[in-house]
Order: structure tokens, then C-alpha cells, then sequence
DNA sequence: GAAGTTGATGCCGCTAAGGCATAATCAATG
DNA sequence: CATTGATTATGCCTTAGCGGCATCAACTTC
């Protein structure tokens, strides 16, 4: 009992001809015997009456005929639904972000998103950005906007966003603000605040020291930045921060030797396929 | 996209494992792997991320899966349909019938049908019987309440239902009435008051007589036995007329040679299918 | 790192579906 | 009444496709 058969089931029904079926299925006519014999067997009774050359639908014929129009129908339209599902753009769309961008990059995205797609139900949570990688990698979550971890993860794709350069700061009273030149081994004299090792910020910067042979002195603080600033404006150390944090309580200080920078952008599972919703917001983040 | 192939798809869909959906679908596994790989292939989507050990539903998966789950649980309810279909007695059963059985014999036989299967849309259609057994030949009506035709007309089924002996019949007044031993050459002498030759009643009484060598002298008068047994009455002529019609005003007139009979019975087409109502209906008329 | 799952793939055998030719049946028509 | 034309059923043949087996590849777990 597969569709075909039904289909030509509905054909003979609808035009009282095996013949008529047949062309209108781009079938030969003892095809559509056939089937409508097969079928016939399968369910133990017949399904038309062939009386000279008038086939009518007997009792059982009947009673199938609206069962079988509406299985076709289904299948038609979960076909249709399919074809339209690359356009229509609904449903829910799991996202992990970091404090920090939810914070400070994705608010304008996010609105413009909700005002086009209205139809998708936004599902955001905030972690750090690589316990989100994680959950993407998991499948926990669809997508991550997130800082790029520093080296590949297997199976997580990632498209940069916004870079995000990084600037060593203190505090204006700081002694560190006090030098004209400061260098690179200043830093190590001094106590820094950053946030938790598994942090890629945090790997960013003892990665960029140990590359000169330097070993900082580190006071692990929070990963909340808003927080590492406030930690920094009291003179608890100096912090690496993204350059669009500064403002007149911080010095930035000029090192040479030092051009840090962190990604901000979005990641997803290589191997799943991305919801209408997804593959939207991906278009709808700014290129880099 | 047939039916196999669906199920498949719900069943990895339910299990989230081709492995075991192929356990209850009594497959291999490589099977599934196919039926979904195909079926991916005609929708043009993939339906599942397989990514490790898990399998899961992909945007497009989800949007198929209601109209896959209801093509199959439609096509479930039509086999079931078709299998009730056996028990439940409903539908529309039209029947032809002469006026004289729906009047003397059909009332309550009828009655206990309905009372029986009140689901049954009845459909009586009054008519000579002559066209009545073409109506069912032509498939314009399911069974025919009729006198039986006198030779077996091609592809059409027949039962005896009631047998329907019949008396030659004058008014008191007749001249037929007075003779001590009426004998068949009387009868050709006075004229008769027949229904129309077509009528198997007609064909019977017209064949008794010239099997005789006689030829009555016939006229014309209406198929409505209950207006023939009127004309009867007032002295137009004698007739032929079921014994059960007989009352006290008119004469029975006992010719030996003329053993008239009429069968009544239902007919209905030999290679058409009978309705569950039509079957039921056969099985409530009673045995001759 | 090894073992055990799990899904995909290639190959093979077999079923079954479709096409063609033809028979059988029936209605229409001369 | 025979013939023609139309329609469905049937038999034979070819072939496409499906399922099973063996195997591979990827991943999880111990």
C-alpha cells in the first residue's frame, strides 16, 4: 500500500478509466492494472467494479477513496511545507553569548533581527565564551557569538565579526601610568587582574608575554570585563580590556611589543545543519 | 517519497537511532540507511544531523514530521475503514421495485430493515420491473425487487423470494363467472385486460395460451395491478391476477390447464460488488 | 590506546514493477 | 449478425531498486 498505488487508485477513481488513469500517471495501461491489483490483494477486497467498459468504485472503493486523498495530500504538503521552510524563516533559535557582547555588540543586531523575523521565538543565554562553544559542539546550543577561541576547535565553524582590539590599562593613579615608555617587562613587575584562565582573553594575553620570556604576575579576578574595569579603576592591577572600553578613568598603555587583539564572532557545529532562523542571523551580522 | 520510507523516517525520527528503528522495522540497518538517504535525495534536505553517535532532527526533519506522521496514520484509518466495512451496515442502497410488491410484500420486510440498520440511506424507486432489472444491469441501482424475468437475462443474479401463484379472474358479472367448467378456448373468446406486453406478467399469460395454440384477445390496460383488478371489477374483461388479490368481488375461475405462476424475487447485477447494505438487505428477505 | 557502537558504503542477489504484445470482453455500428 | 474499436487483464521479459552482508569510518568509552 504505497503511495503510488493509492495515487493511481485516485486516478481511476477520478476519471472511471484505467486507460485515462494510465496517461494522466505517464504510465501504460497494464501498469495501472497492476497496480490497482496489487493493491486490490493487499487489502483482501476490490476496489472497482469492471463491468464492460464502465469501472465504478465498489463499497470499499468508497470507503478508501477520502482516506487515500488525504494521505496524497499530506505528503503534498509536507513537501510543499519543506520547499517554503528555506524561505519562511520561524521557530526557535538558541544562542549563547558572553556578557560583554551581549552587552555592548549585539543589542543593535538583536533589534533589527526581532523586527524582521518576528516569527522566531529567541532563546539567549549567557556564559563564557567557551563553555558556549561547548554547548554549540554539543548541540546544547545552535549558535555561539562568542570570542573566537584562539586555535580551532574540531567540528565548530567560526566567522570572525568584530575584531576587537585589546589595550593594556591601569588606573590613572597607577604607577605603571606613570612611565613614558612603558615596556613590556614593566608589566611583569606588576600584578595583573584577568579573567579566569580558561578564558581565551586570558590565554590572549600569557600567551603574548610568555612569547618574550615573561611570566606575569596574575590576580584572577572575574570574567565579567565590566567588572575587571572596576577592578582596574581602583588600582588593583593592571587589565587587558578591549579598546572601546576606555574611557578617562583608565590609561591605555602605549606597548609596542604588545598589539593584542581578540575576535568577536559567532560560531556553529560544522557538521549540523543550521535553522532558517540561524542561517538569518548569520546574514544579518555586520562582516567584519 | 512512498510509504516505506516514511515510516522509516518516523521511526529514526522516534528512536533517534537508525539501529533501532531498524530492529522494529524488522531491517538491517544499512536498509534505513538508504530508505532516509533516498528519501533525503528526492526531498533534496538532509532530515537528520548524524554527528557522532547521535542523531537528530534537522530543521527540515521537523517541519516533515507531522505530515509524515499523518499520511501514515491516514492510511492506517483506511484499512481499518475498509476492515469495519464488512460489519458496519450504512450507506446509501437504492433499490427498484413494482408497485405491487411495494405495496403488498416489501412493508414488512422494510420495516425490520430499517428498525435493523437505520445507517442505511434507503432509496425506493417505484418502476415496471422490466426496468428495474435494466436499471441494475446499468448499474443505476444496486438491487431490483421484482418480478422475476421469465428467462434469465445476461449477467443478472437472481432469488426467489415469494412465489406468486395467480388466478385467471372475472367479475361476478362476467360471462366467464357463470360457466360451470370454464375451459381455456373460453377465455379466447372474451377479451382480456392485461398489463403491457413487455411485462414478464404479460409474457407469462400470453405464453400459457399459445403454448395452447390460442391467442387472446387482448387490451391494453395499465401495469398497476390494483387499477387492473378495478377494471376487472367493473366487467371490461377478464385478467390474470396474484391469488392474494383475490377477494369477494371477483371470481377465481378454475381452468385446469392454466397452472399460472409468477415469481417474485430480488435481482441484482452479477459482477457488481454488493453493498454491505445490499448484502444485509439480501439476508433479511425471506426464503421462498 | 583498544574495544565496542553506530552510521555509511560497496557489492550481490532477488523481488517486483513497468513495458510490450496479446488475449478477452464488451459496446457500437453497419 | 459480424465487425470494429475501445477497454481491461494477462503473460513474458527486462531492469531498476531494495535489502542483506561485509566492511569501513568515526566516535565514545573504558
Amino acid at each position: 500500500m504505497d503511495t503510488q498505488a493509492l495515487a493511481a487508485f485516485l486516478e481511476v477513481a477520478d476519471t472511471a478509466s484505467f486507460s485515462k488513469a494510465a496517461e494522466r500517471l505517464f504510465l501504460s495501461q497494464p501498469a495501472v492494472s497492476k497496480r490497482i491489483a496489487t493493491l486490490e490483494a493487499q487489502l483482501g477486497r476490490s476496489l472497482f467494479d469492471r463491468v464492460g467498459r464502465q469501472v465504478t468504485l465498489t463499497d470499499a472503493g468508497r470507503a478508501l477513496l477520502p482516506y487515500a486523498r488525504r494521505a496524497l495530500a499530506d505528503i503534498e504538503d509536507g513537501r510543499r511545507a519543506l520547499s517554503q521552510l528555506s524561505e519562511k524563516v520561524e521557530g526557535r533559535l538558541s544562542i549563547g553569548t558572553s556578557h560583554h557582547i551581549g552587552l555592548h555588540r549585539l543589542p543593535p543586531v538583536l533589534r533589527a533581527y526581532t523586527l524582521a523575523y518576528p516569527d522566531v521565538d529567541l532563546d539567549i543565554q549567557f556564559m563564557d565564551s567557551e563553555v558556549a562553544c561547548e554547548a554549540v559542539l554539543a548541540g546544547k546550543l545552535e549558535l555561539g557569538i562568542v570570542t573566537l577561541p584562539t586555535q580551532p576547535l574540531a567540528h565548530l565553524q567560526s566567522r570572525l565579526v568584530w575584531p576587537d582590539p585589546l589595550s593594556v590599562v591601569v588606573a590613572p593613579a597607577h604607577p605603571l601610568a606613570g612611565l613614558r615608555k612603558p615596556e613590556l617587562a614593566d608589566l611583569a613587575e606588576h600584578p595583573a587582574v584577568l579573567p579566569d584562565e580558561a578564558t581565551y582573553t586570558h590565554r590572549i594575553v600569557t600567551a603574548a608575554l610568555t612569547r618574550h620570556g615573561l611570566t606575569p604576575r596574575i590576580r584572577l579576578a572575574t570574567n565579567y570585563l565590566e567588572t575587571l574595569k572596576m577592578l582596574v579603576m581602583i588600582g588593583l592591577g593592571w587589565s587587558v580590556l578591549p579598546r572601546s572600553m576606555l574611557d578617562q578613568d583608565l590609561i591605555a598603555l602605549p606597548i609596542r611589543e604588545l598589539a593584542l587583539e581578540r575576535e568577536l564572532g559567532v560560531v556553529w557545529h560544522e557538521k549540523r545543519t543550521l535553522s532558517s532562523a540561524a542561517t538569518a542571523l548569520l546574514d544579518q551580522l555586520p562582516a567584519p
